[in-house]
DNA sequence: TAGCTACGTAGCCCGCA
DNA sequence: GCGGGCTACGTAG
């Protein structure tokens, strides 16, 4: 009898001189699972070509394979002791001008790529029980669970515990850890002895007691994953201070591992956390890697965007109130630090964060904390695939970048003006269509195609391989699954398997990818505009005008004065259009088209405007009056509205003059008054500029922008966001503004640059409308 | 423990008047 | 004062 489980953590030990993979999971009745596995060996390939020269540079152990490079040579197996032998010897061999085949696998998530095992597991064999670690099993038999099984044999709920910390910023000390989840629900609350404790608080008279109950608890309710909001940068850390002032483990792990804080690898990452068994999923960063964008990411502002429910305690000076409370009102006090733990988790049940983190681990095999990381999700699918072939693939870096940079999408002149019924056609997921139709994979790319090879040639002249390529099989699957998912109205699968899917073209451009080749993401690119101009071309054919198209976008003018006919006329032209590329594609490459054209949306009226300086439309910015139900509401799409570094101000203005445009309401009333109110002060809360700090402020050296400006006034350490106001002593930050607002600024740089696209349809003038030209004149 | 390119806009800085 | 070159940011897809 097997016994089902999913795979937290994959990991490795070595143990007497042997490395030991441990898997640390979950299983279906509950409880907790390690497998213990030493039956692989660390290892990597070379050109059996090279094995002499390897010889003499002191490699012992190769041995004979039945596999083969992609350009067909033979290679041997170099055996390795441990898995930390592979850099330094490869290293070596590279640097002899050896060259090496997957020396960059780490060992245990080869040992699940050769097993084909991807998140959900199949466990055969005996096992033995194990207080903090559940059923133990040794060098058990192992299968993957099929997305199809998944339905009868559905994988645990991992278990979920969100912790909060307060502090003390002015002493350093630990006030009190909210933990809840894993039917926990309190806080451990720093209380001298004899005061009163709290409705839902543990008290400790010591920083040493809390720390140590917490590490207790955590053994306890052994969670899966470990959250919060910034939990890795301020809980963790501050917790790993406080236990190293104590000189206490943070003994968190699964087997009493302690915590390990890692500074990011690259600079552009954040801390790393890792603990035995468990993973620490950052609600922050887990938000971020889901594609969930906000326009500010603190717990309150998104809980509120999320659950309509913020902190209890938000405002400027919520420090001093926390501690206020802390000393005067501890009930207040637990019951904030317990709801912010809490909407941690609301959070993540409401948005289903988890649950796509488990799905995208199913389908790449990645543990849940790395399950944003393209490249090695294309890494663990593309490598089990090749196996399957007998090809080894080449280390990372092996191949020289090109330095030349690759086309991209193609971006159509737009007609800027405004229109009515206008029909938006896009293929659906146009990049992997493309992929699929054209035999696009690294596996089948000819770098120098021979006369009898007959391959498909991309417009960038690069050639592929008629045979079914890996990378479109893989796309083979994954659509109609999508589809099935869709159908089932499993939007986290759906939404998984797309990113998934998305994700292919940037890795064959990315030069971290060991199959990135340059030629291969131009030729979907290529591909992609030729497609999209044969049918742009198409359907003017057909009569209509093409007013914009965006890399898979059409923006078709309808023409039609009734919003059904349009979009009755809309379902025609998809339909004649994907027959007749059918037919194109098929004549031209002689391949079966995958690509399908999609009617996505009808505007019933369409702003496209023009370009702010210079000539003509502006491409990726436009706005639209929609259908939603009996109503109608207005779509921005590239606008100020959608941009977090324009001021509230400019967004209400923008929104405001776009629904009197489509609802041919007059706007010069309503301009003025803006204006005039702005002038008075009565709008000095819609002000604030907020802008992102994308380098250290002395990194700023050639030139100073504004925010940049403010931020060297704070005086505080910058975050990495500026709120700040324009003054009359000029960028100045929200929180500590000195002078007094530079209204004219407002005017002219936040109401005019929103308004006058406007005004220019209705032939009105900026300082007429709002009462300035008289003034000006006077000049 | 690294997905991609295309694009618009603002504002600084500098040379020129 | 003005425009071109440049940096910086955030967005579309």
């Amino acid at each position: 009898m097997a016994d089902r489980g999913f795979i937290v953590q994959p990991t490795y030990r070595v143990e007497a001189g042997r490395p030991v993979v441990h898997l640390f999971g979950r299983l279906a009745n509950g409880e907790p699972f390690l497998v213990r596995d030493d039956r692989d060996t660390p290892f990597f390939y070379i050109a059996a070509s090279d094995a002499d020269r390897a010889r003499r540079l002191g490699v012992g152990s190769l041995s004979p394979t039945r596999l083969r490079t992609f350009d067909d040579r033979e290679v041997l197996r170099v055996d390795l002791r441990l898995p930390s032998d592979a850099p330094p010897l490869r290293d070596r061999l590279v640097e002899s001008g050896i060259a090496c085949y997957e020396a960059d696998v780490r060992f245990a998530r080869r040992f699940l790529i050769r097993r084909g095992i991807r998140g959900s597991v199949e466990i055969h064999g005996p096992w033995s029980r194990h207080a903090a670690l559940g059923r133990v099993y040794e060098n058990p038999g192992l299968r993957n669970v099929a997305h199809e099984q998944l339905v009868t044999s559905p994988d645990p709920p991992l278990r979920l515990l969100s912790i909060d910390i307060e502090t003390d910023p002015r002493t350093d000390r630990l006030l009190s850890i909210a933990l809840v989840g894993c039917d926990a629900h309190e806080v451990l609350l720093l209380t001298p002895r004899g005061f009163e404790v709290p409705r839902g608080a543990v008290p400790f008279t010591t920083e040493r007691d809390l720390i140590g109950a917490f590490v207790e608890r955590m053994r306890q309710l052994d969670p899966d994953i470990l959250t919060g909001w910034n939990v890795i940068d301020f809980d963790l850390r501050f917790l790993a201070k406080v236990a190293e002032r104590q000189r206490l483990r943070l003994a968190l792990g699964r087997q009493g591992g302690s915590l390990r804080l890692r500074p990011s690898r690259v600079p552009w990452g954040s801390t790393e956390a890792s603990l035995e068994g468990r993973v620490v999923l950052d609600g922050v960063i887990l938000l971020r890697s889901s594609f969930v964008t906000m326009e500010r990411y603190s717990l309150d502002f998104v809980s509120r965007q999320v659950l309509g429910e913020g902190k209890l305690m938000s405002g400027d000076d919520r420090v001093a109130e926390i501690l206020e409370t802390f000393e005067n009102d501890r009930q207040r006090f637990v019951d904030y630090n317990l709801q912010d733990a809490r909407l941690v988790l609301d959070i993540l049940d409401e948005l289903a964060l988890i649950d796509l983190a488990m799905e995208r681990s199913r389908l790449t095999g990645l543990p849940v904390d790395r399950v944003s990381g393209s490249i090695a999700a294309f890494d663990f699918l593309y490598l089990e695939a090749l196996q399957k072939r007998r090809r080894v693939a080449p280390s990372v870096g092996a191949r020289e970048d090109e330095g030349a940079s690759n086309l991209g999408g193609h971006v159509l002149e737009p007609e800027a003006g405004i229109y009515q019924n206008v029909l938006v056609c896009d293929f659906k997921s146009l990049y992997p269509s493309l992929i699929r139709t054209f035999q696009i994979d690294p596996l089948g790319y000819l770098p120098d195609p021979r006369p009898g090879d007959d391959p498909i040639v991309a417009p960038n002249g690069a050639a592929f391989r008629r045979r079914a390529g890996i990378l479109p099989g893989l796309l083979d699957e994954l659509f109609p699954r999508r589809e099935e998912a869709k159908q089932a109205g499993d939007q986290v699968a759906s939404h998984a398997i797309k990113i998934l899917m998305n994700s292919f073209y940037g890795v064959l451009g990315a030069s971290g990818c060991r199959f990135c080749e340059p030629r291969m993401a131009s030729a979907i690119t290529a591909f992609g505009r030729e497609i999209l101009l044969w049918s742009k071309a198409r359907i003017e054919s057909y009569g209509p005008r093409v007013l914009y198209g965006d890399t898979d976008s059409l923006f078709i003018l309808s023409g039609r004065e009734d919003p059904d006919e349009a979009e009755a006329l809309g379902r025609r032209l998809v339909a004649r259009l994907n027959h007749d590329l059918t037919a194109h594609v098929d004549a031209t490459w002689r391949v079966e088209s995958k690509l399908e054209l999609e009617l996505e949306r009808l505007y019933l009226q369409l702003h496209l405007p023009s370009m702010r300086h210079g000539r003509g439309g502006a491409r990726k910015r436009y706005a639209g009056l929609v259908r939603r139900g009996e109503d109608t509401e207005i779509v921005f799409t590239g606008m100020e509205v959608v941009r977090r570094d324009w001021t509230e101000l400019a967004k209400r203005v923008q929104r405001e003059l776009y629904h009197r445009l489509f609802h041919s309401q007059p706007v010069d009333d309503y301009l003025s008054l803006v204006v005039a109110n702005l002038r008075q002060g009565r709008l000095d809360d819609l002000l604030t500029y907020r802008k992102g700090l994308g380098k250290s402020l002395d990194a700023y050296t050639s030139t100073t922008p504004p925010h940049v400006a403010a931020a060297r006034k704070l005086s505080r350490k910058p975050g990495r966001v500026i709120d700040y106001v324009m003054t009359v002593q000029g960028a100045e930050p929200a929180e500590e503004q000195r002078s007094g607002f530079d209204y004219e600024h407002y005017v002219q740089k936040q109401i005019r640059p929103v308004a006058e696209p406007i005004l220019e349809l209705l032939d009105l003038d900026f300082d007429f409308v709002i009462g300035d030209d008289a003034q000006l004149s006077l000049f």
